[in-house]
RNA sequence: GGCCCCUUCGUCUAGCGGUCAGGACGCGGCCCUUUCACGGCUGAAACACGGGUUCGAUUCCCGUAGGGGUCACCA
């Protein structure tokens, strides 16, 4: 049985602290052997279900298979291993973890974190990451959400190890379990109408008492089942006990099964609730850690009533590890909404200027650190990640940290790599772009901005045409004066010929001193003249990227 | 409101019974310097409160307060 001893190695790995197993206690739902809090499904491979069992995934996979992100041969690498899962035991790194949006909107930094951590697990862990598309709600689900979703992770480079999963395409097989749950006396018919229910609730509120669905078709022998009547199927939900979760990010977590509801999990149109969907895909993808927002914990303990059931039914049904990841917050404190830092990721790429990696470290260290380290490369975020690690309460989104690393890894970046983030946003200012100058000017420029449009707008001056216009600053810096030094620099420059910056410095230091001036009282007028700003690059750096020609025209449309 | 969870500088965090409570962002000062940045040095800044347990609590336990999450035929 690999499946046990692989959980039991993920288990020791990620929950010794929370002493997981010392704190196992016998479920209410009857004998479930110890090594099943992790897992112990005797033979078939999940993968292997997931393969042959029918699922229609692969049109709707087809539909938007070009933006789909999966890492070119990464499927038949999941497979093969899987397979071999089956006959050969290196079970030890068996971790499957999975990323499952909603496709209802574009990515955000929350979503954008839980997968990260997803797939940081799995990869720690020599494990799998996959996507899952919970595109079931038709009505909210779009096309351009799933398009954005995974252009959101491909930039962060968070793509899944195979093809992605599209919930919708799988109903049927939800309905099947649905079915298996029902006949085996797991679930019911439920005949409660919603004016019923409203009603009930209402009832429950005006006499201020916990509202408690109590079905009277809970126990109600099938065979006085209405034949033409529209039903939901509920889940039974234990009514007595506790069910104890040991979650590896928030430690134990027990709820009084009274408090778990029979929810439903077929409509009555037979469709398939999101609580019956998750944990079937969830079983049949072969999940073996379920990281995600901590908004969902209630969940976990409705969902175990389903996955407990099957495992009594068939067997090969292991509770999942749960890892409830805090959720983020805006930098008052307040959920994050749209004011706040709830855009999308491609926001924070193309209207911020920033870079995947940046993000990528800001979104690592928001809520889970490793001793004194800040800036943290991929491969030693793998190396060092550990969900239990993971801090319980919410973190605040703070852009000036998130800035600050992004200024960090502009400085680190390859020149031509910036130059060609950059041009696009100069195709306006800088109409005339050059692009093996920007490449050339990328060292001076990039230590001077904190992301791309700042970097942009630095890099304008480089391309201006002639005359330039002046901003305030560089006006009042054109004295009388200073335009008089410039036609005085004019003359001893226009005999350089060799017009590199450390020679262009002896000279112009040689004529400040000859001057009797600081070396300000040279370099301001000219840089006025030169770029039309007050600050800039190094003077002689900007003389050098400008070259001779182009210098001493500006110099001349200024000097006095 | 019921249930569940959380609580170290303003923010992100380190800490896992004995520390001058460390680092980072931000903020102040100094240095570098032709501007602006970068970089270096440096300063201010925290264990929510109250009880326990203990020789000793930031650390363990219980309350209080504050915060968050969740209570659908939505995901």
């Amino acid at each position: 049985m690999p499946r046990a001893s692989i959980h039991a190695f993920a288990c020791a790995s990620t929950l010794d602290k929370r002493a997981a197993l010392a704190q196992w206690r016998p479920s209410p739902f009857g004998p479930i052997s110890r090594p099943v809090l992790c897992g112990s499904a005797p033979s078939p491979w999940p993968w292997a279900a997931w393969e042959t069992g029918g699922v229609a995934t692969r049109p709707a996979m087809r539909r938007i298979g070009r933006n789909a992100p999966s890492m070119a041969s990464q499927t038949d690498t999941v497979l093969a291993g899987s397979g071999a899962a089956g006959t050969s035991p290196t079970p030890a790194a068996r971790v499957v973890t999975r990323f499952a949006p909603s496709p209802t909107g574009f990515l955000h930094i929350g979503g954008a974190r839980t997968a990260l951590f997803n797939w940081l697990f799995a990869r720690h862990h020599g494990g799998t990451y996959l996507l899952r598309i919970e595109d079931t709600d038709r009505a909210r689900s779009t096309d351009a959400a799933i398009d954005a979703i995974f252009d959101g992770l491909n930039w962060l480079g968070l793509g899944g190890d195979a093809e992605p999963v599209f919930q919708f395409a799988r109903s049927d097989r939800h309905a099947e379990v649905a079915h298996q749950l029902l006949a085996a006396g797991h679930a019911y018919r439920c005949y409660l109408t919603q004016e019923e229910l409203a009603a009930r609730r209402a009832k429950a509120q005006e006499e201020r008492r916990p509202f408690r669905l109590e079905s009277e078709w809970r126990d109600a022998d099938p065979a006085t089942w209405p034949a033409d009547k529209p039903y939901v199927i509920r889940v039974k939900a234990p009514r007595e006990g506790e069910t104890v979760i040991d979650d590896a990010v928030q430690g134990t977590i027990t709820v009084q099964n009274i408090e778990i509801d029979d929810y439903v999990i077929l409509r009555g149109d037979g469709t398939p609730t999101y609580m019956l969907a998750v944990v079937v895909d969830d079983h049949d993808m072969g999940v073996t850690h379920v990281i995600r927002g901590d908004d969902h914990i209630n969940n976990a303990f409705r969902q175990l009533v389903i996955i407990r059931a099957m495992n009594a039914i068939e067997g090969g049904w292991p509770d999942p590890v749960y890892g409830h990841i805090p959720l983020i917050h805006g930098a008052d404190g307040a959920k994050l909404s749209k004011r706040h830092g709830a855009l999308g990721v491609d926001a924070y790429r193309d209207e911020m200027g920033l870079l995947p990696e940046a993000v990528f470290n800001y979104l690592l260290r928001l809520g889970w650190g490793h001793g004194d380290e800040e800036i943290i490369s991929r491969d030693q975020a793998v190396e060092w990640f550990d969900i239990a690690n993971v801090n319980k309460g919410a973190s605040r989104f703070d852009l000036k940290k998130l800035l600050n690393l992004n200024g960090h890894y502009l400085r680190e970046a390859d020149d031509a790599r910036l130059a060609d983030l950059v041009a696009p946003r100069l195709a306006d200012l800088a109409p005339s772009l050059d692009h093996a100058k920007l490449v050339e000017a990328m060292p001076v420029l990039k230590v001077r901005a904190a992301d791309l449009n700042e970097l942009a707008k630095g890099a304008v001056f480089l391309f201006a045409q002639r005359p330039l216009a002046l901003d305030e600053k560089a006006q009042s810096l054109l004295t009388p004066d200073a335009r008089a030094i410039l036609a005085k620099v004019i003359t001893r420059l226009e005999g350089a010929n060799d017009w590199t910056a450390p020679v262009l410095e002896a000279n112009l230091k040689a004529m400040a001193e000859e001057l009797g001036v600081g070396l300000g009282k040279i370099a301001q007028p000219l840089r006025a003249s030169l770029t039309g700003q007050a600050t800039s690059p190094g003077i002689f750096d900007v003389l050098v990227l400008l070259g001779k020609e182009e210098s001493l025209a500006r110099l001349r449309d200024h000097a006095a």
